[in-house]
DNA sequence: TCAATTTGAATCGCAGTAGG
DNA sequence: CCTACTGCGATTCAAATTGA
């Protein structure tokens, strides 16, 4: 059977059966369950959210047109979309995710998805999809030279498979995949999965394993959320309550803040007898049966990983993405914590991992060159990883959990091998200088955010923060006094320099995730925000803005949630920037006005500078050849009311006197009162600082004492053992 | 720069399922 | 029957994008 032939089948299924069918969603992605346990892959779930991601990202490389929305939106524009574009057809694969492709496309796309799932070797086949996968099965085999897919069935063999109703559960035998020797098992290692969200296991190993891997995937307690932690929380305690009955607990986490990062992939946590530590990505998750004694030293080496000295961060080059960037809590090598930063890439950058070799009990956990999860992938379709086979490495060895080979074996690009050096050595060092280089080039500008076509997948950054908020204004009302303080060159600066400027401000305040187009952005919501709440107070008869509830804000298309302290603090800059003017503004200004009204100029004599009253040569009072042109170059700006003294004569010059004067006085007001105002923007933010201080030591202080539960309850446990024991030895005794 | 639109992410309620 | 957990749809918010 050639692939030409399956395809063919497969596309007459796919029109005739399969999508024009009721499928309950959860029957797209219960699938490949048997196929998968070929792969001894225990249980995988895939969550709609990993699901979702999954298919943005094969949709994406698969350069088919593609609608990722909510289902609510979705229904409206689907409408709108078929009127548009009859011919276009929507692909529903629950989750609330749409694939809009022409028919063609679509049936390339499930083709090529079908490929990608097998490859991935990360969700479950339900009975229909396996049926898809059979007429696929030696076109598939014969591109990745492993074993065939073939039914047990009596079907002939390379017959293609029409729109078989999937009630008949005979037509739908398992498949058969052998698979090469399988990498050792950990058998006696705790595992935990993280099929999209799903874990698995003691949640009282898992504790530090989860902080580690958060920590890894650069997602603080801050990222997570605050009902994320709450479920942590609850679903700790629930965990603490079953293991006090002696019971091992499945624990599967609701939310997403898990399958964000790892999709379809096993975790493991691993302590080795040298004293080291790996986590090891695997492509199945083995549940073991830890003995006590096992869990208890997997905690004391977490215990001695927990503080470490360093946080060294190592870039890995990426064909893909353009760089992996792989955190180590490892003080020493010796001590090796791993993982991989799921940056801009999907799913496929959670496939390689590293683990130190040699030191490992299990041995480099890496899956044969010719495992079936190595499936070759279609020339147009980017691999999952790009990683090269595993090869010796000096001291970290990063593993490939998919590599990359073209479907007609003919395409092998040349991806040099990650080497992960010692954690002092000079090439650290200078992959740590490139990618500090790479953050800054990427957050240097945002203009490259509009330029390629890969700036069309920013990833949406995380909500702002009240102080947040208050720091970037605190950095918009700098760069504004700057800007109106030096007259000159600095405000010849283009927008994407100002922005690097507020951006620095914001890292020197410890923001480090809020590049210059997230700044940008933010800012234009706050003062679009700003405008409106401006415009509403001073309309007469309207309430403030301050006194109206939410209800209210949202009834008259007001911002809901515009902090009083943000408010205020833009007062001091924003609000009064018609009547506050800069002095060199007003120095103009008046400058301006008086040579229209035919009189002399009013310089301004800076504080260093000669204070001698000069005239302009336009008037021919003995100027000393300084032409107005030249003193308006040379008029360097003047904060300092008193050093301004005016050039005029006559009634004139009596009359630019009351006006200096009165702007004198009205600049030192308003300066008093921005002072004022500033001061109490320093302060609100100060106490927005120390209330989120406040709740990280809430949160550390709720942990501590979780873990004194912990404590008190396996001494409960091990009380009971021994009355246990004492009952068993009285027992015996009669 | 601003307004409008699109889209990612979080959250909640509901119904179904499994196990005690 | 109760509890815990799930997927799914609906809803909302806000970041990102687009176009003037």
């Amino acid at each position: 059977m050639t692939g030409h032939r399956s395809h063919v089948g497969l596309r007459a299924f796919v029109r005739e059966e399969f999508w024009s069918s009721e499928i309950p969603r959860v029957e797209l992605w219960r699938p490949f369950c048997d196929i998968l346990s070929r792969f001894q892959i225990r249980r995988m779930e895939w969550k709609a959210t990993a699901a979702e991601q999954f298919l943005v990202s094969v949709a994406e490389r698969s350069q088919i047109r593609s609608a990722s929305r909510a289902t609510t939106r979705s229904l409206g524009s689907r409408f709108i979309r078929e009127r548009a574009d009859p011919s276009a057809t929507d692909l529903d694969f629950g989750g609330g995710n749409e694939f809009v492709c022409s028919e063609l496309e679509r049936d390339d796309f499930v083709v090529e998805l079908l490929k990608l799932l097998v490859a991935s070797a990360c969700c479950r086949a339900p009975a229909r999809l396996q049926q898809l996968l059979l007429p696929m099965g030696e076109s598939l085999a014969d591109a990745r030279n492993v074993d065939s897919i073939r039914p047990h069935s009596s079907s002939p063999r390379g017959e293609p498979c029409h729109a078989t109703p999937s009630s008949n559960e005979e037509a739908l035998a398992p498949t058969q995949i052998s698979r090469p020797a399988p990498a050792p098992a950990p058998a006696k290692y705790d595992a935990l999965e993280y099929g999209g969200g799903a874990v698995a296991g003691d949640l009282r190993l898992m504790m530090p394993y989860l902080s580690c891997t958060s920590e890894l995937f650069g997602l603080g307690p801050e990222c997570r959320g605050e009902k994320k932690v709450q479920d942590f929380r609850h679903s700790l305690r629930e965990s603490n309550r079953h293991a006090l009955n002696g019971r091992r607990r499945m624990l599967y986490s609701r939310k997403a803040w898990i399958s964000g990062f790892v999709s379809g992939l096993a975790l493991e946590w691993v302590g080795t007898p040298a004293g080291g530590a790996s986590i090891i990505y695997t492509s199945i998750g083995t549940l073991g049966t830890e003995e006590k004694g096992e869990a208890q030293s997997i905690r004391n080496l977490w215990s001695d990983l927990a503080t470490p000295a360093e946080d060294p961060v190592v870039s890995v080059p990426s064909a893909h993405s353009g760089g992996s960037t792989i955190r180590s809590n490892a003080a020493s090598p010796t001590e090796c914590v791993a993982g991989v930063h799921h940056g801009a890439a999907t799913n496929s950058t959670a496939q390689s991992a590293i683990t130190r070799t040699g030191t490992s009990p299990l041995g480099p956990m890496h899956l044969p060159p010719n495992s079936p999860s190595l499936l070759p992938l279609s020339p147009h379709i980017p691999c999952l990883c790009m990683a090269p086979p595993v090869q010796a490495m000096t001291n970290y060895v990063a593993m490939p959990f998919h590599a990359s080979h073209s479907m007609h074996g003919t395409h092998q690009p040349h991806i040099p091998p990650v080497v992960f050096p010692s954690m002092t050595s000079p090439a650290l060092q200078q992959r740590q200088e490139s990618q500090s280089l790479v953050q800054e080039r990427d957050s240097s500008t945002f203009e490259n955010h509009h330029s390629g076509p890969a700036s069309r997948t920013r990833k949406r950054s995380r909500n702002w923060e009240a102080w947040e908020i208050l720091l970037l204004i605190q950095a918009k009302k700098a760069e504004f006094e700057r800007y109106w303080g030096h007259p000159g060159r600095e405000r010849l600066e283009n927008s994407a320099q100002k922005y690097k400027r507020i951006v620095d401000y914001m890292r020197q305040h410890r923001v480090m995730d809020r590049d210059a187009t997230a700044c940008k952005n933010k800012w234009e919501a706050l003062s679009g925000e700003y405008k409106v709440i401006k415009e509403w107070d001073r309309k007469p008869g309207n309430p403030t803005y301050s006194s109206l509830s939410f209800q209210e804000r949202k009834q008259n298309n007001l911002p809901t949630s515009f902090e009083t302290e943000a408010q205020e603090l833009m007062d001091s800059f924003q609000g009064s920037r018609q009547h506050m003017v800069p002095p060199s503004v007003v120095d103009s200004t008046i400058r301006h006005s008086m040579s229209a009204g035919g009189t002399r100029a009013i310089t301004v004599v800076p504080p260093g500078a000669d204070s001698t009253v000069r005239h302009s040569p336009s008037a021919g009072d003995g100027g000393e050849g300084s032409t107005a042109e030249d003193e308006r170059e040379q008029v360097p700006p003047t904060e300092e009311p008193e050093h301004i003294e005016i050039w005029a004569s006559g009634k004139r010059k009596k009359s630019c006197g009351n006006v200096v004067a009165a702007f004198q006085e009205l600049s030192q007001s308003i300066m008093r009162i921005e002072k004022e105002r500033a001061d109490r923007a320093r302060e609100a933010n100060e106490m927005a600082k120390d209330a989120h201080l406040l709740e990280m030591r809430k949160f550390e202080f709720l942990q501590m004492k979780m873990d004194r539960e912990d404590e008190r309850a396996e001494k409960f446990v091990g009380v009971l053992g021994s009355i246990a024991g004492a009952f068993h030895k009285m027992a015996e005794k009669m």
